[in-house]
DNA sequence: GGTTAGGGTTAG
């Protein structure tokens, strides 16, 4: 018997020529022969059954309280495991001989001794002193429970690793001792690949095909613990593998002993009793006395790294940009601090998603990590503020290539994540329950009290902020909706239905075009078309082209010909005096300036005329008659605002001019000539942004409400452009500031908008929505 | 319903 226990009321005879070492100084060059090791049973995990129908128990013995290292693990196989559940309790003093030592691979996280004590059958000893009177098995003890399980025989059969055979379909568990996060395969599905092993000691390469990724393997590290069901065993290429089948399904679970075991699956009802219990929990108890799970230091946070070498990094994500179509930038952080300069990699700001800078501490805390390749497509699904664990990473000095110079590394510091899935090299979404995630969060707690001052940080991993409500942050803008409804998150708002207006508080991050005489277009209501205005230099080769054409025209009886000298400002003009023409059935005689018609004048002499006469319709020889030009350019200049007609939709003649009806403008001519009038517009892609991410958004339709300002005056005058340039600048102020930008309370149109047929794309758009700027009084278009 | 992949690192 491996087990001494003393009658009552004595101690286990110990024999005496065995010495005892002292806890703290167990190594792994510790010889074991006629030493003994004496502690308190201070923990004492249940019995486990393996595969192989032996025994597995965990214990912490600890000498004393006080010094370092004086707790130790200790694992128990076979019989003496089963004993030792039956007969020994918490508190009872235990001397152990017939021991060996292994590195304890738990050591950095339970923060107990370096080395463990491992206990079979065959050659260890326990002698006991009972602190207690012995277990009485209740409830909750260990036989009991076996009993229970006896009760309920287990749904599924698990085959050993070793017992695998061809050809047959099977379920297994396994730890995990390498995978691959599914990748896009050649074929219709993701392919997971990962490598699994069991108390048989085989370890079995698997391959899984599932077109979802969620029925994917959730893998997290090496050590997790796999269930799958329905895989098929097959030989290739000189070894036993596993591949899925139809009605595959898998269960993952974390491997730390004496964590919780929660099962991690894709489906909401899967079988998961007692026994899976059990067996996850002695595989987990197995495994960490393999050292199987060494292989998760791996993981390195960014305090740890060292240049060239590959490591798993455990971080958030803060900003990301696309570089080109193969490279992604990541912004992370991990809380501790990189101890190499890194390199700036400089992106277009306007790309973003995130916060565009950080101030300076933070910045020294975030490192920029490039993802090539197939990690792209990944890079880009990822949400802001995401836990992510990246794997096979490497940082690497930046090189650079000066011209005429050799290419060299400087010693700045860049992150990569290559292309390719070799080595398991991928990106995984880490959900919040993760214990990794949670000590994540705690160090950032910790940090954001250091600088209370920068929100940035603390905004970013915190759920929605609570200012939303709170009317201390004053608004620069005020809608004009009837309806109420509560501000959402720009994040909420993306992943709600598409359809609808909302309300969100955000500020500007950035807007295009830049040149805001850009953002002025002209618009045709019946066809719905959006066209640029033509430039002056396109213009005036339509005007030059129209006057070379001197041959003489017939007119329409209503049109009067006459001379007029030229205006004073017109005196460089080579023409001294000019033939204008007239419309009997416009021509008022209490104001002749009305309306003219010009024929044979460069656009700029138009220009100069039109501060004369109030509407001038230019015209040109056409096959032998008087006609219209050619409606790219404007149909009507009326001081200096011009007026465009819809090509596509407009049949314009001068014949057709009736003139019917007493006031000259636009809208009448447009009507009377057969021109479709193209109306001014604004149109303006503006990146909003608040603590939860941001969004690209349309101004257009109510642009003139929001700039309080009517299109058609910015097309004609320096004020109403002035005032748009103002309100921009407001808002975005040229200095990378993101405190001195205002929060607006914006109205949203969110509607779906078709590219292709049956690809449709949800779009927003500013409504009902007017800044208020400081010194101005409001005044509404027109 | 069959197919995909079949671990092991270019550099950017």
């Amino acid at each position: 018997m491996p087990i001494y226990i003393p009658s009552e009321g004595k101690n286990s005879q110990v024999p005496t020529h065995l010495t005892r070492i002292s806890i703290p100084h167990v190594s792994d060059s510790t010889d074991s022969t006629d030493k003994i090791i004496k502690g308190k049973v201070i923990f004492k995990g249940p019995l486990s059954k393996t595969a192989s129908d032996s025994f597995v128990l965990k214990t912490v013995i600890q000498e004393d309280a006080v010094s370092e290292n004086s707790s130790i693990n200790t694992f128990l196989y076979g019989v003496l495991a089963k004993d030792f559940s039956h007969s020994v309790s918490l508190e009872d003093v235990v001397v152990v001989s017939g021991f060996t030592v292994g590195k304890s691979p738990t050591a950095k996280s339970d923060k107990r001794h370096p080395f463990n004590l491992l206990l079979t059958s065959d050659q260890a000893c326990i002698y006991v002193t009972h602190q207690q009177p012995p277990p009485d098995p209740g409830p909750s003890s260990a036989s009991n429970r076996s009993s229970s399980l006896t009760a309920k025989p287990p749904k599924h059969t698990y085959v050993k690793l070793s017992d695998l055979k061809a050809e047959e379909l099977v379920n297994v568990y396994g730890v995990v001792v390498f995978f691959k996060q599914p990748f896009k395969s050649l074929g219709t599905d993701y392919c997971s690949s990962l490598k699994i092993t069991d108390q048989s000691n085989q370890k079995i390469v698997c391959t899984i095909f599932c077109r979802e990724m969620d029925d994917h393997p959730k893998i997290f590290q090496i050590g997790d613990i796999v269930r799958l069901h329905r895989v098929k065993a097959k030989w290739f290429n000189g070894s036993m593998t596993l591949i899925s089948n139809s009605g595959f399904s898998v269960v993952t679970f974390d491997g730390a002993v004496g964590g919780a075991v929660e099962p991690r699956s894709s489906r909401k009802f899967f079988s998961f009793d007692e026994h899976d219990r059990r067996r996850v929990e002695e595989l987990r108890s197995w495994a960490v006395s393999q050292d199987l799970c060494s292989t998760v230091s791996a993981a390195v946070p960014l305090s740890g790294v060292q240049p060239k070498v590959y490591f798993d990094l455990t971080c958030q994500l803060l900003a990301k940009a696309p570089i080109d179509t193969t490279c992604m930038l990541l912004r992370v952080w991990d809380g501790t601090k990189c101890p190499y300069t890194q390199s700036d990699v400089t992106i277009d700001p306007d790309t973003i998603e995130g916060p565009a800078s950080f101030s300076g501490t933070k910045k020294s805390f975030i490192a920029n990590i490039l993802v090539f390749d197939n990690h792209v497509v990944r890079a880009r699904q990822l949400k802001i503020g995401a836990f992510l664990r990246i794997y096979n990473l490497r940082a690497v000095f930046e090189s650079v290539k000066e011209p005429g110079l050799l290419r060299m590394d400087t010693d700045r510091l860049v992150f990569q994540l290559n292309g390719g899935t070799s080595f398991g090299k991928g990106i995984r979404v880490l959900p919040e329950s993760s214990p990794d995630v949670q000590k994540l969060k705690r160090s950032f707690e910790s940090f954001s009290e250091d600088e209370p001052s920068d929100s940035e940080m603390l905004e970013l991993w915190s759920t929605p902020p609570e200012f939303l409500n709170d009317d201390a942050v004053e608004s620069r803008s005020e809608r004009s909706c009837s309806h109420q409804i509560q501000p959402m998150t720009l994040s909420q708002l993306k992943q709600s239905q598409p359809k609808g207006e909302y309300h969100v508080r955000a500020q500007l991050r950035s807007y295009q075009p830049h040149r805001l005489h850009q953002s002025l277009k002209l618009f045709c209501s019946n066809c719905s078309s959006m066209q640029e205005i033509p430039n002056e230099e396109v213009l005036s080769g339509i005007f030059s082209a129209a006057f070379q054409d001197s041959t003489p025209c017939r007119h329409p009886p209503w049109i009067l010909s006459g001379r007029v000298s030229l205006p004073e400002d017109l005196a460089q003009s080579p023409k001294k005096s000019m033939d204008v023409l007239a419309s009997s059935r416009l021509m008022k005689k209490e104001n002749p300036k009305e309306f003219i018609f010009l024929q044979g004048f460069s656009l700029e002499e138009t220009c100069m005329l039109a501060a004369h006469y109030e509407n001038i319709v230019p015209l040109t020889s056409s096959g032998g008659d008087l006609d219209l030009l050619d409606l790219s350019a404007p149909f009507l200049f009326r001081g200096k605002k011009r007026y465009y007609g819809c090509k596509r939709c407009s049949e314009a003649s001068l014949r057709k001019m009736k003139a019917v009806g007493a006031v000259v403008d636009e809208k009448f001519l447009a009507e009377d000539l057969g021109i479709q009038l193209l109306q001014y517009v604004l149109l303006m892609r503006l990146k909003l942004q608040d603590s939860t991410d941001t969004l690209d958004v349309f101004l257009w339709k109510d642009a003139e409400k929001f700039f309080g300002v009517s299109a058609e005056d910015v097309s004609a005058t320096e004020e109403a452009q002035e005032r748009v340039q103002k309100v921009m600048d407001l808002l975005c102020p040229p200095e990378d500031s993101r405190d001195q930008r205002p929060w607006l309370d914006l109205c949203l149109m969110v509607y779906a908008v078709e590219d292709e047929p049956g690809q449709s794309q949800t779009c927003y758009q500013i409504i009902n929505t007017t800044i208020i700027t400081p010194s101005t009084t409001q005044s509404g278009p027109d």
